[in-house]
DNA sequence: TGACTTCGGATAGTACAGGTATCCAATATA
DNA sequence: TATATTGGATACCTGTACTATCCGAAGTCA
């Protein structure tokens, strides 16, 4: 197809599918003439990810470019490739001590095995020092609760993971980016409906809209 | 205390505690004199939350005013407060169509009541039409899954929350956007763990490192 | 008292991300 | 042949979140 279909397909201006291919986020069509290239499906599968993963994920094109670096040539080590990839994904903590001191806390508590090194832990130690300089530290019940909850989670993940190196590695990255936005949403839809259940039939005043927290 | 307290006790640059003062996240000290002005606990704390919403959870400055706003005046319908201001947090669908056909399929799968009107409707509407799109659409059983994990940490966020109003709205806001990090990084941790257990034992080849995806 | 520092307040500038817009000459297509 | 489209290059724009500088008044220390 030509661009002008790929535009319609996607729904994305052509000005944008140009920088895309500028950027190496989108490769080039196979050029037919000085003036003219032919672009295929996997390109409107492609630029649908770029779109998904910069709008609903919130990556920065930097960080999509290595992202898809990884999905394109997974290379022979399924677990390494999956490290990069999944490490590539925001956000992004700035380098701190080797420490981690809540975050090792949190996990171990939760009894699992884990590596420091791995740039999720840093980023829950970034968080939970975040929350705690807020004034809204975890208690060991929430975390035991967090635990219980997302670890049924990742393993019903992990079961349900493809076989394929290269599909595993596309199914790790593009799940972990694309599922989050989904897991919160579920999250907040969740709280409405719970406080709405928990609070029906308790001191609720007539005309009051229920929660929405 | 002075600005320059201020300053070292947040570890936030003077030219971005100015910053926060112009866009109105940061009330004004008492001012003492025409050069001086006094600043307290309740500055450090409201800078350490602006951070914390900023670099944690991603959200920009205009909708932290939002936030903060809500915050300081809940005003007297507590559940309108609620959805005010999470409301507020991110991201930040872009409008479309009354008819979230995904969002309510999957909204009514989990047996959950909702408010489609809710913000949060439109924002896994998007998201489950972004992993569609981008070829990796939920399967009843994986909605299953995520309904069931997230349900029940749902119904302890609702459990756990304070009782006054100001203080439900403060829990509401900051619990919801401090918390979603948490727990992304949680559940990216207990994939690594997940994998590791459920591989091990399995055709591990000698040498290679666990999965970290 | 006087040098030096700090402060509030205002204004201007910077850096980066993520596009948009325009122009050109070479083709397609009708 | 007339018109539209394309690849390719370059310039430009918009928004966000700061960062830097300057000023004149006021506090602080010797």
């Amino acid at each position: 197809m030509r661009v002008s279909e790929l535009v319609q397909r996607t729904g994305t201006p052509l000005a944008t599918i140009k920088y895309y291919l500028r950027e190496g986020l989108l490769p080039a069509g196979r050029s037919t003439a000085a003036t003219q290239a032919d672009y295929t499906e996997e390109h409107v599968r492609r630029v649908a990810v770029i779109r998904a993963l910069s709008e609903v994920a919130g990556l920065p094109l930097a960080k999509i470019r290595q992202v898809l670096a990884v999905i394109d040539v997974p290379g022979d080590d399924l677990f390494a490739a999956l490290g990069t990839a999944v490490g590539a994904l925001p956000p992004y903590p700035r380098e701190q001590g080797d420490d981690l001191p809540r975050a090792r806390a949190a996990v171990e508590r939760l009894g699992m095995r884990w590596d420091p090194d791995y740039p999720a832990a840093a980023q829950l130690e970034h968080a939970l020092a975040a929350a705690e300089a807020a004034g809204l530290p975890p208690t060991g019940e929430r975390l035991d609760a967090y635990g219980r909850a997302i670890g049924a989670l990742a393993e019903y993940d992990i079961r349900a993971m493809p076989h394929g190196a290269g599909s595993a590695v596309e199914y790790a990255v593009l799940g972990t980016a694309l599922y989050e936005p989904v897991l919160l949403a579920l999250r907040r839809i969740a709280h409405q409906d719970a406080a709405r259940r928990l609070l029906e039939g308790s001191a609720e005043r007539p005309g009051e809209r229920p929660p929405a927290g």
